[in-house]
RNA sequence: GCCCCCGUAGCUCAGUGGAACAGAGCACUGGACUUCUAAUCCAAUGGUCGCAGGUUCGAGUCCUGCCGGGGGUGCCA
């Protein structure tokens, strides 16, 4: 990407100075080539003078000049200028820029891809709810949280596996089977309270009314576990349905009773015992926790017998390293955060290095009605679900999926943020989403046009590219070319918040060319010039719906 | 008590590999539709970047303390 081959166009320039005798010999420190925020000081700045001054003895304006005269010719640049104090600015050629639409036209599924992964395998785990009862807003978050940072990480040439994991063996889930059970003998007319820290909302009364209807009496006798695994199988039906609503896809579903079933946490558990990191107390198993860094040692399997989560959360990752993945992303809810150093030092007690997982902690969403806090609780059985919400954000064009996705997408994980759901709804008409969406359908709007006129994509395809040079044409080409770097980045930086702000920046550089520039003209002298333009817009609609894409929105072709 | 996250415009939020005049959307005000979709555009308004110190040539961004909000600190997950 350009920013790279500015990058190295400096560090061939600091060697020609040297070899010159422009400048002294020294190695070059840390410096950054960045996107100024004011258009003056061109499309990239550097500050590699003024980091370079105490090293070379040398005031930072002189460093700048010796770079700037013997910077190798490139066609992409078209300015290089020193700027007070020391700064070196760097202006994208024209020209160049405008033949970069033949570049995007040519890789309309990949423009804007890069491969630091080269191939090997990611993995990304998220939502990972247990089972326990629909998916609410909190899970919304992660769930696109996650997607988009997997999608981002294939985009830079990643393998990535997009993963669920649950807990489907311990004390809750018994607590749900129980409380299925009296639902289920509720309706057959026996009266049971929930048991204590039972699940009490109305899904599962639902549930039981399809084990009615299908067994009739004949469970009254069954024991809880049946329960269990119905209560499982029905909201993980569920979970997966509205996971389909959002536009979430994922390659593995894995549970904790599989791990118990193929000896992985004994095994587990045998090998902290023999290497030490292990120990008994008031009956419980501990986790030498304060010899790998941490505070406090941990419980990983209780007096009953039955292991902590921490338990199959350290053979869970471990399973993850063996099973190849070089770089693993994990999205938990701030209520997780105490959690993965245990899991993690767990991992490394176990002889594995962790460095290559990292941990995502999402803040909370506090959603908000009617000017009032809406507080959740799965096991009260109080809650808003992703469900609901999808369905009051659905307009007759455009699925609601769309206004949740880039919602919670122009929010940082750190960021606690507030969902009103009055707003939400009222405000949806003037959703960015639609902003972005709207600048895709009138370029197809445009292109539709073209097409009666007398301008198929076939005609323009040939279009002189050369034509393009209006100050608005510039401008969203500058933009287009940005895209690299904002999934590079933004890849990196495990921040998708970056894509959904870098597409309303597209598309307002869109809508201002579109009011600057008629780009179907059917007066004979202009043909050549729609043709060009044509191009353009074709390559911006490209450009857009990448962007869209990349965030799981679609991109509408009218609206 | 201790740990983590946050505190930027009336509201919701970007911006933290330090850098050249602090941004967006919404709300509010005034303009622009015989022209490829006005779900658009233009203009105006709006900020002691929680407070106080410190590091630096340069701090919304790094460090310390304080205040305020959220989350955690289980042999719950």
């Amino acid at each position: 990407m350009i920013r790279d081959d500015i990058i190295s166009l400096i560090q061939q320039a600091a060697h020609k100075a040297q070899a010159a005798g422009d400048l002294p010999m020294f190695g070059l420190p840390d410096f950054v080539v960045e996107r100024p925020k004011n258009p003056e000081h061109g499309d990239y700045s550097t500050n590699v003078a003024m980091q370079s001054a105490r090293l070379a003895k040398m005031a930072p304006v002189k460093i700048a000049e010796a770079l700037i005269n013997h910077f190798p010719p490139a066609q992409f640049i078209g300015k290089v200028e020193l700027a007070h104090p020391g700064f070196v600015n760097f202006t994208l050629s024209d020209a160049w820029l405008a033949q970069q639409v033949a570049a995007i036209a040519a890789a309309p599924d990949s423009f804007g891809n890069s491969d630091t992964g080269q191939g090997r395998k990611a993995q990304v785990e998220f939502v990972s709810a247990n089972p326990t009862g629909p998916l609410t807003i909190g899970h919304a978050w992660g769930a696109v949280l996650g997607d988009t940072i997997a999608s981002l990480l294939t985009a830079t040439g990643w393998d990535v596996t997009r993963e669920y994991y649950f807990n489907n063996g311990g004390r809750q889930m018994r607590l749900l089977g129980e409380s299925l059970r009296v639902r289920y003998l509720e309706l057959l007319g026996q009266s049971n309270p929930i048991p204590q820290d039972g699940y009490q909302g109305d899904y599962l009364r639902w549930v039981a009314a399809a084990l009615v209807a299908e067994h009739g009496d004949s469970l009254a006798e069954v024991n809880n576990d049946y329960f269990r695994k119905r209560a499982e199988l029905s909201i993980f039906a569920n979970i997966r349905a509205t996971l389909a609503r959002l536009g979430v896809d994922f390659d593995v579903y894995y549970n904790e009773l599989d791990l118990y079933e193929s000896g992985k946490i004994n095994a587990a558990v045998q090998a902290l015992s023999t290497s030490g990191y292990a120990y008994q107390k008031d009956g419980a198993t501990w986790l030498r926790a304060t010899d790998l860094g941490l505070k406090q040692d941990r419980v990983i399997i209780k007096s009953s017998g039955e292991p902590t989560y921490r338990m199959p959360d350290i053979a869970y990752h471990v399973d993850k390293l063996r099973r190849g993945f070089e770089y693993i992303v994990d999205i938990f809810g701030a209520d997780h955060h105490a959690t993965w150093p245990d899991v993690l030092a767990g991992v490394r007690a176990l002889g594995y290095d962790t460095s290559a997982i990292q941990v995502i902690i999402h803040q909370f969403i506090t959603l908000m009605r009617e000017g009032q806090e809406v507080k959740m609780s799965t096991r009260r059985g109080e809650f808003v679900t992703i469900d609901t919400l999808l369905d009051e954000l659905t307009t007759p064009s455009i699925p609601g999926r769309d206004v949740m996705r880039f919602t919670l997408l122009t929010r940082s994980a750190d960021s606690s943020m507030i969902f009103d759901l009055d707003l939400a709804v009222k405000e949806s008409s003037e959703n960015p989403v639609y902003y972005v969406q709207y600048g895709h359908a009138r370029i197809c709007a445009i292109l539709r046009k073209a097409a009666t006129e007398g301008f198929p994509p076939d005609d323009y395809a040939g279009g002189d590219l050369s034509l393009l040079g209006h100050p608005a044409e510039l401008r969203l080409l500058r933009k287009m070319m940005e895209l690299p770097e904002v999934i590079a980045d933004a890849a990196a930086q495990l921040a998708p918040q970056q894509l959904s702000h870098y597409a309303q920046g597209l598309a307002s550089d869109f809508h201002a060319f579109y009011r600057d520039c008629q780009v179907v003209s059917t007066v004979p002298a202009e043909r050549e010039l729609t043709r060009a333009r044509l191009r353009l817009v074709e390559a911006a609609r490209i450009v857009l719906a990448r962007a869209l894409g990349l965030m799981g929105v679609t991109a509408p072709e009218q609206m």
